[in-house]
DNA sequence: TCAATAGTGTCTTTGAGACACTATCCG
DNA sequence: CGGATAGTGTCTCAAAGACACTATTGA
């Protein structure tokens, strides 16, 4: 480790308090959890990540979130935005997740990261713009790298956490799907997410009862009776809408804990 | 406003990036909202929340929630628990609520503020230890000062907001009633967090069948019939325990969104 | 025809909501 | 006794769960 003089800063003067703190900063970053489906031809389709592969050390070499720190006058969400589009990802669902801060989490100095939580729709072009020079791939959520680098894994964790906890009252696994669907999609979806199979008579009549869906008159052949194409209503999600899956519910059990 | 040349810093060289990043940081803050219970003789104890008095500039003279800078190597849950030591208070539960980084939040320059949502519990002698030193008093939340400082309207807000979803879900209303506690009292802590009434005989029902109180064997007097006192078993806070409030979710509606 | 998948109908069971009733204190 | 508050019982109704039945395709 080399020392040695780097900057003669020019800074304003403002009152006591600032000047003192402005010198002795923690460091910020932001990462981003971005999921989406597997366009698989086959059955079951993933929930997969987003990850990019680190050049520097340390964990060069290994797998990581997107990120990066945050600049001084920049938004939090922007970072967000402008590493995913680093990575080709142009549209999607953005909210802020958890600000992470164990003090080993970066081995280099204390880091603070903030970790966003984005869903990308499976039809979205840009989920094959990727490798355009940054080297990014998906991983299935049941085969990620093994030691991936920083805490990424327990923000990974977190982040599944969320979209499982929110799957109960919001339309989020909405935004996974393409522009249209069918009902066996929309059900397979949530089993991928919860991680269980859910009645295909109970899903449907809550669905339909919702109101959400729009039919599209289309069908699409599946190896049997072809299934209904519909599309989403985002106008419908007037607020109060709830969507519990006691079964599911009930079965998780451990973990969790929202926030 | 006035430039000068301030500093001539020593740092230590390391790979390119981290280099550059360090130094040009945002500032980093914490802010602190605690909660407790009025410890009133009359009816219907009020929700109230913390605040204190800002000295300096900007805001200088308002209220606003108890907050610090982050030091370089301080955990953010650090940050938190030490301005609330500074209040006087020491049991508490705490946990992470938001991160606001609105670049309006602070005139002077960008903050980005780590929220904090924090109970204590109304029977802490911590509550009447405030004012020593520290400007700092409990504020009914239908009370609270007109303009507060920063954003800190909206943190407070959003803290509420939790409060409320997480009263769904988890005993939080319990750790802010005192050890031991009747079912009516119990019952208005509900009534007061969800902002309206709630039917006592089912109130009763679904407490008991969560086998979640003890009960002491003494009773309170209360111009009626006296009422039995109880006291938490955290023991049985044992994973799943769901607590939800029909009635109250559908009546509220409005706002929300949770996290 | 059967295998495979999509979609509907319906009975059961759970549990929330409403509300009446009983209990125990004070005066 | 009546007023006040505490506590219980019970009927109703909505909605979740289980599961059987029908529908439409291809081979």
């Amino acid at each position: 480790m080399i020392i040695c003089v780097i900057s003669t800063q020019i800074v304003e003067l403002t009152p006591k308090q600032e000047q003192r703190e402005s010198m002795e900063r923690p460091a910020v970053a932001v990462d981003v959890v971005l999921f989406t489906l597997a366009d698989e031809i086959e059955r079951h389709r993933q929930l997969q990540v987003l990850l990019t592969r680190r050049y520097d050390e340390p964990f060069a070499g290994r797998w990581c979130l997107p990120g990066d720190w945050v600049r001084p006058e920049e938004l939090l969400d922007h970072v967000a935005l402008r590493e995913l589009a680093a990575a080709g990802v142009e549209d999607m669902y953005l909210e802020q997740l958890y600000t992470f801060d164990r003090p080993e989490r970066d081995p280099r100095q204390r880091v603070i990261s903030v970790a966003y939580f984005a869903l990308l729709r499976a039809d979205a072009g840009a989920r094959h713009a990727l490798n355009n020079g940054v080297d990014a791939r998906w991983w299935n959520l049941d085969q990620l790298p093994q030691p991936m680098a920083f805490d990424h894994h327990d923000i990974l964790r977190v982040a599944v956490d969320r979209l499982r906890s929110k799957l109960e009252y919001t339309t989020l696994a909405f935004l996974l799907l393409p522009e249209v669907f069918t009902l066996p999609d929309l059900k397979q979806t949530y089993e991928t997410i919860l991680g269980e199979e859910l009645d295909r008579g109970n899903f449907y009549r809550k669905i339909k009862e919702a109101r959400l869906l729009q039919p599209t008159g289309r069908r699409r052949e599946s190896g049997g009776r072809p299934a209904a194409l519909y599309c989403f209503r985002a106008d419908r999600t007037e607020g109060d809408f709830v969507f519990r899956w006691r079964e599911a519910r009930s079965a998780r059990r451990a973990g969790a804990g929202t926030s």
